[in-house]
DNA sequence: ATGTAC
C-alpha cells in the first residue's frame, strides 16, 4: 500500500518533467519561480523518488532562492536532497551545507609505477603503514592520531581559525605548495578577519568542559571516520585524447602510476558546529513565530547579513577550515606510509575539493550564496575565479568517487557548465538505504567481487551499506554528466586498495 | 556525517 502510493506520486513527478537535451530537464515549481535544472539520462531520472523531487522543490520555493540544480547522484538529505545545488544572493542555508561540513575530495599523486603494487603482499603493508598513522571509525571505539601527529589545544584553535596557513603546514610538517591545490586553502569570517574566528571559538571553549569537548575534537585531526568516508589507492589511466591528457599532465597525474584518493570531511569538530548552528536557528524561528520553508525545520535560514547568518559563517568557516587541514594532514601522513614501505617515492597533492559548502560566487552577474549539498564546484579553464591560479588554463580538477569496483573520475569542467551554477555531482550516489543494502546485499558476493576486481582492504568483511551496488551505476553518472556538456574526463581511477571503517582484517 | 538515539 505505502508502496503504492510512493510510486503514483514519483510517477506524477517524472510526468511533470520537461525534457530540455540528452541528460538535461527541468522541473517547473510555479509561483513565478524558474524551474529547478535536473541533469540525469532518463534512467538517472528515474533513480529520483518522490521525496528527493520534494526536498528539490521545498528548496527551489525556499525565501531568497534564486536556483536549484539536481544532480545524477540526488538522493534524500537533510532538509535539500544530497546531490543538489542551491543558490540564493541573500540568504544562507544550513542544512543545504550538510552536516558534515567541507566534507572533500583530495588526491595525493605517487611516482610509484603499478607493478610495484601488484603483489598482494606490498599492498598489505602499505595498509598497515597507513592504518597505524590515519585511522578510521567514529564513535567512544575510535582510535586516535599518534600522538606525534597530534594536534593539542592551542595548534587547534591555529587550525580552526586559519586553515591550511603557512605557519599550520610548517607545523605540521606539510608542503606549503600543496595550499594552492586546495579549492580553498583558508576560511575567515565573512568580515574577512581571523580574529573574529578566534573571539568566536574562545567563547566556544569558555567552559573547561567545553573546552575538553573541543580540544577532544581537535586530537581528531588526521583521522577518516566512518561511513562513507575512505582512503584508496588508484591506478590512473589518463585519457587516450590527447586535449585532456594533456591537461591531466598539467595537473601532475602520472599515467600508469599510483595515487591515493581521500574522502572525508571534518569529523566530530564540524559535526559539533552544524548541530549547534541547527539547534540555534531553529530556536530562533521559534521564539520569533517564524515558518520554517515547507514547514522543514531542516530548511531553516538566516539572511546572510543578520548576526544569525554571520555567526552560521563564522562556524561553517572554522569548519571548513579542520577539513583542510584534515586532508592535507592525511594526504602527509598517507605519502609517509608509502614511502616506509617504498623509501625514496615522491608525492604531490593534485588537488584538494569540497562538496558540502556555501561559497560566495558570481552566477548570473551577481555575487551569490551557491551551497554545494553533494555537489562539486566545476569551473571551466578561463573562468574569472580561477584567474591567477594554476589552473586558469585549464579549469581545476574535479575529483569524483565512483566505488571500487567500477572505478572514480577526474574531469574538467567544460563551459556548458553555466547551466548547473558550475557544478557537478559528487560521486554515484546512493541507491540503497543503509538498511536496504545490508538486508539485500549478500557479504560473500560484495566481498568475492572486489577480490575479483584484484581489490582488497582493511576490513576483514566489506561494509555492506557501502558496497558498490548500494550506489548507482557510475557509468551511466558519468554519461549523464558528460551528455549535459559539463565536464569531460580526464583520467580514470582503478582501486588496488581500500581503507575503510570496518571490522578490521586478520593479518 | 556523528562518542547517533529512544
Amino acid at each position: 500500500m505505502k508502496e503504492l502510493r510512493r510510486t503514483s506520486a514519483m510517477d506524477t513527478m517524472h510526468e511533470m518533467l520537461e525534457i530540455t537535451g540528452p541528460a538535461t530537464a527541468t522541473l517547473p515549481v510555479g509561483d513565478g519561480c524558474s524551474p529547478i535544472t535536473v541533469i540525469g539520462t532518463d534512467p538517472i531520472r528515474q533513480s529520483f523518488g518522490s521525496q528527493t523531487f520534494q526536498q528539490a522543490i521545498n528548496s527551489r520555493l525556499a525565501p531568497g532562492v534564486s536556483q536549484v540544480v539536481l544532480n545524477p547522484d540526488a538522493h534524500v538529505g537533510y532538509g535539500a536532497p544530497v546531490g543538489c545545488v542551491m543558490v540564493s544572493p541573500t540568504h544562507v542555508y544550513p542544512g543545504p551545507v550538510g552536516v558534515d561540513i567541507k566534507c572533500s575530495m583530495s588526491l595525493l599523486q605517487t611516482d610509484l609505477p603499478e607493478s610495484e603494487i601488484a603483489d598482494w603482499k606490498m599492498r598489505r603493508r602499505v595498509i598497515q603503514a597507513i592504518a597505524k598513522r590515519v585511522p578510521t571509525g567514529a564513535g567512544r571505539g575510535q582510535r586516535h592520531v599518534p600522538k606525534s601527529r597530534s594536534v593539542d589545544g592551542p595548534l587547534g584553535f591555529q587550525v580552526a581559525t586559519e586553515g591550511a596557513s603557512k605557519s599550520v603546514l610548517k607545523k605540521l610538517g606539510i608542503p606549503k605548495s600543496w595550499a594552492s591545490r586546495c579549492e580553498d586553502a583558508s576560511h575567515t569570517a565573512p568580515d574577512g578577519s581571523v580574529d573574529t574566528l578566534a573571539a568566536r571559538l574562545e567563547w566556544m571553549g569558555r567552559e573547561r568542559d567545553k573546552r575538553d569537548r573541543l580540544e577532544s575534537k581537535f586530537r581528531q585531526l588526521g583521522s577518516y571516520g566512518g561511513g562513507n568516508h575512505f582512503g584508496e589507492a588508484e591506478v590512473v589511466s589518463l585519457s587516450e585524447k590527447q586535449y585532456f591528457r594533456s591537461i591531466g599532465e598539467q595537473w601532475g597525474l602520472r599515467d600508469g602510476c599510483v595515487a591515493f584518493l581521500s574522502h572525508c570531511g571534518s569529523r566530530g569538530f564540524g559535526h559539533d558546529l552544524a548541530m549547534s548552528q541547527f539547534r540555534a536557528m531553529k530556536a530562533h524561528f521559534q521564539s520569533n513565530g517564524l515558518a520554517f520553508p515547507a514547514g522543514d525545520p531542516q530548511l531553516c535560514y538566516a539572511e546572510a547579513d543578520s548576526p544569525e547568518g554571520q555567526r552560521y559563517l563564522c562556524d561553517m568557516a572554522m569548519g571548513a577550515n579542520f577539513a583542510t587541514v584534515n586532508h592535507m594532514l592525511i594526504n602527509q601522513l598517507v605519502l609517509e606510509s608509502f614511502r616506509e614501505v617504498f623509501p625514496g617515492i615522491r608525492g604531490e597533492l593534485v588537488y584538494f575539493i569540497s562538496h558540502n559548502i556555501a561559497r560566495q560566487e558570481p552566477v548570473d552577474g551577481r555575487l551569490q550564496w551557491v551551497h554545494r549539498k553533494g555537489a562539486t564546484r566545476a569551473l571551466p579553464k578561463g573562468h574569472e575565479q580561477l584567474v591567477g591560479t594554476e589552473f586558469e588554463a585549464t579549469g581545476h580538477p574535479i575529483l569524483l568517487p565512483g566505488n571500487p569496483r567500477d572505478g572514480s573520475s577526474i574531469m574538467v569542467a567544460q563551459r556548458g557548465a553555466a547551466a548547473s551554477a558550475f557544478s557537478v555531482n559528487h560521486g554515484a550516489g546512493r541507491q540503497l538505504s543503509r538498511t536496504k543494502a545490508k538486508k539485500n546485499l549478500n557479504q560473500t558476493v560484495i566481498d568475492q567481487n572486489l577480490l575479483d576486481h584484484d581489490v582488497i582492504s582493511n576490513c576483514r568483511v566489506y561494509p555492506r551499506d557501502e558496497a558498490p551496488d548500494a550506489y548507482k551505476d557510475f557509468a551511466e553518472v558519468l554519461k549523464s554528466v558528460t551528455k549535459a556538456g559539463l565536464a569531460d574526463e580526464v583520467a580514470r581511477l582503478k582501486a588496488k586498495f581500500v581503507l575503510k571503517d570496518g571490522a578490521p582484517a586478520d593479518d
